[in-house]
DNA sequence: AGCAGTGGGACATTTTCTGTCCCGCTAGGT
DNA sequence: ACCTAGCGGGACAGAAAATGTCCCACTGCT
């Protein structure tokens, strides 16, 4: 029996708050110093309760309060870290981690303990370990191709980290979709890029233009340098979305949706919706990059988190061409049951619903 | 960073909390089934927080209420071992045991986290410890001499388990000393005969009988017989006092007192004075075990805790005549800290402060 | 039958927690 | 040089929880 779970029988109060502090913690981390009410806003929580929960932390030398917000004292990083620890040790997250590495054949798994669907500070997570593994593998001379969406957003404003400095390139992969400019590819582009201190290319072009229009758009000499270098991309970060999602994005009208769900669709990757077995349902006829050119992009990282969107991944990654997953629990357990059942009987029902 | 170290950083509140119900399950643990306000006597907490902590202990499963009190459950009993895991852990008990092994050549050393001085809940653990190491040394047709005090008469109080059922003989290595019937090495026999299963002896004599009288009470058969037992003892279990309280206890005049003082006396044990190198300073005219009789005993054991009597407890263990060693850490931490300074200067100054 | 000791209920009181203000200050933008 | 948004900290009333102290019905034992 741990040491933890000894805790929680003798003291069963302690779990509310060793959670909600280590909430406090991870976004004290995440948001650099930051101010109490931000915080309060942010987590959700009252602000007496954060700012009761601060005074503590600090009597404890474990945030440090400045005149701009509070952040991690080094002590602190050193402590939050070993919670990180046992918060994964206690949801196991390795082991799923293997599990989903072997059953998708992934290089790399990553899986933050947490689910974003009903808890916001999980997203935040995931998208800061995203960002720490895109620093750690892109190096000078790289280019990153990214996606849209709100994921990618995130992954983009919480970037880790001050001066990272290696010129590293960042094209869009897709042309630009719907009306909110913050999580159109092209945003994200610069915002990364003025994080990682690189420099960045823009795609000037929807995404869902008329076929007639594809082929001159495809003509047009910025357009098709920026295709061609996301096309040399070495790594290509993308999120995921499920199909019905990004079909209302998308602005398709109620006929496509519908034969898109009729045959099957529920995960969307860069223009293309996949069913579950991974197959190709439908495509935009797009402009940016296509599923072929993933072959010659040596790191494929797909982003996504929460249970609503665990058909959406299984469906990405059962296609076999991302090479890294980055994930939470609770998108990753889904995943891993809706597997064993697609894998015995082909099929789950009523998998709609949100446990608890 | 250990698991205990990062919850008390970030949830120090829990530190009391924990403290206080783990004070509670060792106390239901030892006083078997209990009533609230028994408890609540024993442990010197109030009513209504002894009354919360049970009910939350409860609904977790550690602890069963009856009509005849509330007792442990066999999930707490593997809780609160995980406890005093911990406890010894945090305190570093084992690395105490193997130093004082070390210092003073003994074959056993047990030290329980804590001080009975400060927590006389710490006693009731240590004494129980001393039971069970008794339960586990002893045999069939063994013989078992013990001798008075507070200590020992906890000892036999406390013994655990029901049916011990050895055919064990248990008889008073001393005689009768002061007035409380309670201490006595003659009731100390009895109590711990009944709750062992097997016989007893008694003595019937006074310990301190003026010289010219001891060869005469030795002639009588039934004093002569049970001395003769007690020099046959497998084991000798025996306390350890403090100079000053044993004489005061014996009624030993200011004059007697004031020398034995002024010789250094600081410990005593089974009626010999000791000083802190272990040298015999005073030995009463006594009826009942004498020192040279030890040697034929396969274990010595002695129970002392309680920092207040680390200096008698370093010169009884100086004599070098103890095989084994039950104490706790508030005695056995000032004991290393005293033998270190002797080691070094020959002497400690003002040590009899109780420091925290 | 009496009794000592049990758990549980009840309640006023105290202490702590919580929500919600305001305030003076500082840094960054104008 | 000023302005202002955002910061930490102080304050305080109302809510909630912890606490001390009863009483009560029951049970096992003498």
């Amino acid at each position: 029996m741990d040491t933890l779970t000894v805790m929680q029988k003798v003291v069963p109060e302690l779990k509310d708050v060793l959670e909600r502090r280590y909430t406090i913690l991870r976004a004290v981390r995440t948001l650099g110093p930051v101010g109490r009410r931000n915080l309060t806003h942010e987590l959700g929580l009252s602000e007496r309760t954060v700012r009761s929960d601060l005074d503590i932390l600090r009597a404890q030398g474990l945030v440090l309060a400045s005149s701009e917000g509070v952040l991690l004292s080094p002590e602190g990083e050193v402590v939050l870290a070993r919670l990180d620890e046992m918060a994964r040790k206690l949801h196991d997250v390795a082991g799923l981690e293997a599990a989903l590495g072997e059953i998708f054949g992934l290089q790399r798994v990553i899986v933050v303990p947490g689910d974003s669907d009903s808890d916001p500070s999980v997203k935040r997570d995931m998208v800061q370990v995203a960002g720490e593994y895109l620093r750690s593998i892109l190096r000078d001379g790289d280019i990153l191709a990214v996606t849209g969406g709100t994921t990618l957003a995130q992954v983009a404003e919480c970037f880790p980290g001050e001066s990272f400095n290696r010129r590293v390139t960042v094209v869009p992969a897709r042309g630009g979709l719907g009306e909110d400019i913050r999580i159109q590819a092209n945003t994200i582009a610069v915002r990364l890029a003025e994080k990682l201190g690189g420099s960045y290319r823009l795609l000037h072009a929807p995404e869902d233009v008329l076929p007639c229009y594809v082929e001159q758009i495809l003509r047009e000499p910025r357009i098709r340098d920026v295709i061609a270098l996301s096309k040399r991309a070495k790594v290509l970060l993308h999120g995921i979305g499920t199909a019905e999602e990004m079909a209302r994005r998308r602005g398709l009208d109620d006929d496509t949706t519908m034969g898109l769900i009729a045959r099957g669709a529920v995960g969307e990757a860069f223009g293309y919706y996949f069913n579950a077995k991974g197959e190709i349902v439908y495509s935009t006829s797009s402009v940016g990059l296509r599923l072929h050119d993933l072959e010659n992009i040596s790191k494929v990282v797909a982003v996504a988190g929460g249970r609503s969107k665990a058909w959406a991944i299984l469906a990405v990654l059962s296609t076999g061409r991302c090479h890294v997953c980055i994930t939470d629990e609770g998108a990753a357990r889904r995943v891993m049951r809706l597997k064993e059942s697609t894998k015995t009987e082909g099929g789950v029902t009523d998998d709609h619903q949100d446990w608890d």
